[in-house]
DNA sequence: TAATTGACTTCTG
DNA sequence: ACAGAAGCCAATT
């Protein structure tokens, strides 16, 4: 699996994630076969563009211990992101230092690889038909 | 080619 | 529970 590739893994899993549910980086580089490419989902992210059609919902995903990275010196980048958060619903408290988190009890989603293998399955079968049926049921 | 970097994770004290 | 160090691996310098 080359480096767009393993991009194109995480986009889709990304998707997948429950709306006002979040998962860490190494979960996801696990659900793409790549266990210890935790940092490469970071990389991945990073590199998205702002406008996706579908939209990746980037901002649910999560250091493993429910905490917003900081992405070096700015905190404008983590407070987007506790922004989009909050707007779907999710709380982000924070803590003595600043740091920004999530309750992964109440919000996380790890499902096992054979359950993200389904869901990509079904996510894929479902845009078939988006692009397949530009009029509805007429005979 | 070697060193540095980073939207990470895990182990230690 | 929290801070620091080590481990990790591809991309960039």
């Amino acid at each position: 699996m080359d480096s767009a590739e393993f991009h194109a893994a995480v986009y889709e899993i990304v998707r997948l994630i429950p709306h006002a549910r979040v998962t860490s980086y190494g979960h996801v580089a696990k659900m793409a076969g790549m266990p210890n490419h935790s940092r490469h989902v970071g990389q991945a992210l990073k590199f998205l563009p702002p406008n996706t059609n579908p939209p990746i919902p980037w901002q649910r995903v999560l250091g493993s211990t429910g905490t917003i990275s900081s992405r070096g010196p700015g905190t404008e980048g983590a407070q987007r992101q506790q922004e989009a958060l909050e707007a779907e619903g999710v709380e982000v408290t924070e803590g003595r230092t600043g740091e920004l988190r999530v309750d992964l009890r109440a919000y996380g989603w790890f499902p096992s690889v054979e359950e993200v293998r389904a869901l990509r399955e079904a996510a894929a079968a479902a845009a078939v038909q988006e692009d397949d049926i530009p009029e509805d049921g007429d005979a």
